[in-house]
DNA sequence: TATTATACTGTACATATATTCAGTATTTTT
DNA sequence: AAAAATACTGAATATATGTACAGTATAATA
């Protein structure tokens, strides 16, 4: 992408506010009208400066076909799913699950994420989570001490905090002095670790 | 909203499509293309329709003039500001008071919203409110008590609960007993509210 | 039963629009 | 110093496009 001059920048930036205030691209004449250009082809020759840098793409005939490349691109956006925590079962992206879901930037939060989970409860309160708060969850069974992790021991799941204290012994720590730690023992149970918290979101 | 018809809907999606893949919408003949219409008042007639109903709207006269009301449009994602709680100064929305600025669709919380505010302290730590979170403002003067408000006396800036006492005095309290709650008598001194919070974001 | 909405084909035309050509002038690059 | 890129005005034109008009037919509504 070879650089680019002011006018140019100018010219762009009008094409990307002449989009999202109507929703579909200026025509040559549009771009005069908003930046002052008298005639047509001072538009043109900017539009064809930009494409030759790559900055958009014209299709040629089509009127207003101008596309802006990878403009900005806020755009990456997805939809997550929301995922209530349900007493029992694991927090699958099964359809019937999904509660409902957001569109939200790829790059959010520090890490990607694959689903927000629902909060139940009060026990990680001391860790700023709250009930019906949405915790994006990162898919993943490489969690460290101290990780939020989404943890489920046959049909309970729970996020709390992982301690991991010997090979053969994790404990499940709240922050909430209300709520005991819950020790799991590997060889006598099975705990699975559905992923971690890399992230929160709350409405309200 | 009246109920649409699968044929309008067709030609609905067939504009959302043609928007996603080219950058611009279509023109008549462009969906008689791919709906396989002969005629482009085929197409004419159906947007009429998707019009009327208040699915579309039309620039009159404009190549390309239509968009899609409220149309999914995942793509309305704004840039909204990081901004740091100085100690002293209200947080404005001057450059050099913007830390970054965060990606984030317009409709994220319940309500709209102006910035983001970066939390300092743990005064609001029982409301789930930590340390480096990212608090969505609404720049609103109207509050009602139970709202976390982002107010400032003299240079002072605070986020706390708002609960109005009486036409004369204001109480700022904090969810945390560690700390006092902030005795606002309006009479004697200013309290100038910034506005509320609609939402939270944490990235950890 | 009459009316309206839906769902098309087909033709026609005014105008909206892209695009080319002819100039002028300044700046940057080779 | 020559060539190329930038930054425009102004006029001309082929065509891309919206849109109106004339029909036909079926289903839904009043």
């Amino acid at each position: 992408m070879k650089e680019i001059t002011s006018q140019q920048q100018r010219v762009l930036d009008c094409i990307q506010i002449y989009i999202k205030k109507t929703g579909f691209p200026p025509t040559r004449a549009d771009i005069c009208r908003e930046l002052g250009f008298k005639s047509p082809n001072s538009a043109e020759t900017h539009l064809r400066a930009l494409e030759k840098k790559g900055f958009i793409s014209i299709e040629s005939g089509a009127s207003r076909g101008i596309s802006v490349i990878n403009g900005e691109s806020p755009n990456d956006s997805n939809e997550y799913p929301i995922i209530g925590l349900v007493a029992a079962g694991s927090p699958t992206l099964a359809q019937e699950n999904i509660e409902k879901t957001i569109s939200c930037p790829e790059s959010f939060f520090d890490s990607d994420f694959d689903y927000f989970l629902k909060v139940k409860g009060l026990s990680m309160k001391d860790a700023g989570i709250m009930e019906d708060d949405l915790i994006a969850v990162k898919k993943t069974t490489d969690v460290r001490n101290g990780d939020i992790v989404i943890a489920r021991i046959d049909d309970e799941v729970t996020v709390k905090y992982f301690n991991r204290k010997n090979s053969k012994v994790v404990e499940l720590e709240p922050a909430n002095e209300d709520f005991e730690n819950i020790v799991v023992d590997l060889e006598h149970e099975q705990l699975h670790i559905e992923g971690k918290s890399v992230g929160l979101l709350r409405k309200n």
